[in-house]
DNA sequence: GTCATTTGGTTCAAATTGGAACGAAGCCAG
DNA sequence: CTGGCTTCGTTCCAATTTGAACCAAATGAC
């Protein structure tokens, strides 16, 4: 095997700063949540989805893969936010197996309660930091980033080239 | 107290992109560490942090300052790798408290032979997807989110004046 | 020197996470 | 219809993570 490209000066730069703003960022925004609100980054990202969802309610793998998260890690999380009566589980008509997760009111009040504080976090944290060109870039950046690592779910030699349908 | 800014949407597009990017990108490198060289992420770190350090070693504290990591975690992680053969554990002669985590010769070896496809990864999933001034952008505007969240411990009425340095 | 405070690291318990195994259903070719 | 494969969600288990409690030692004020 060749020699691997190793990352140059301003690559090395860029994934440092990406690895230890991730971290720092993804800390602070946990420690705010929890001491704020009494919930975890995961539990209040689940209450956004399911109230941004148009009936309050998703299905239990399509609200796993949003929240970029293991099934099992969902269903244990589900079940907490359950047991505190922000949300509850329904059935699916058309699909036994189906469970959907469905906000409930006191769960859509314990967000709207929560979220002041938390979009705070997030903006002195990250958003005010960055000029509004940083901002732009980094939105581009790496929203393209989550759509390629969205799209491949194992394709080790494709390279950067879009790909269409791996089949 | 007063209607919270809320983000418009160029600044939530930016805080998605982060969210999931980081999400994804997290766990492909966790996967691909797991499979290729037996190692966490976060193990990995702490070999490139040894490897790094001047004369292979560092106090448990700074290391889990540079890892962002809890104190408590570290010693878990450090016991883990020192059980591995990866690293070592010697004490400081100027405090009797301290800890010096010191990585071996095979900690080396394994960090060596992990790299490349470590380096390919991050290259696949984040650094090869960027245009050249994303990177910049990213490399400028996750920088300074690192510096200021590193230097704040806990100062909420700080507003976002303190740094006029930005460039 | 002496006492109070901080610091360094570990230990402990509780919470979370992810993967593998599972049972129940859907789906589809033949 | 029927066997074979995939999908859905849960359960189970092992690994990891964190904060609090702790002990010992360093530091600082007097």
């Amino acid at each position: 095997m060749t020699e691997p490209r190793w990352l140059d000066e301003d690559e090395k730069a860029a994934w440092i700063a990406f690895l230890s703003a991730t971290n720092l960022v993804n800390r602070r925004l946990e420690q705010q949540l929890k001491d704020d609100a009494g919930l975890s980054h995961t539990q209040y990202e689940v209450l956004v989805q399911l109230n941004a969802a148009p009936d309050g309610s998703l299905r239990m793998t399509e609200l796993a893969d949003r929240l970029v998260t293991s099934k099992s890690g969902l269903t244990y999380q589900i079940t907490q936010l359950e047991r505190a009566g922000l949300v509850g589980r329904r059935s699916c008509p058309s699909d036994v197996r189906g469970v959907f997760a469905e906000i409930t009111d006191e769960g859509r009040a314990v967000l709207r309660s929560a979220a002041p504080g938390h979009v705070e976090a997030v903006r002195q944290s990250l958003i005010d930091v960055l000029t509004p060109e940083q901002l732009t870039h980094i939105a581009a950046g790496l929203g393209e980033v989550s759509r390629r690592l969205r799209a491949e779910p194992r394709c080790p030699s494709q390279s950067t080239q879009t790909a269409p349908a791996t089949q």
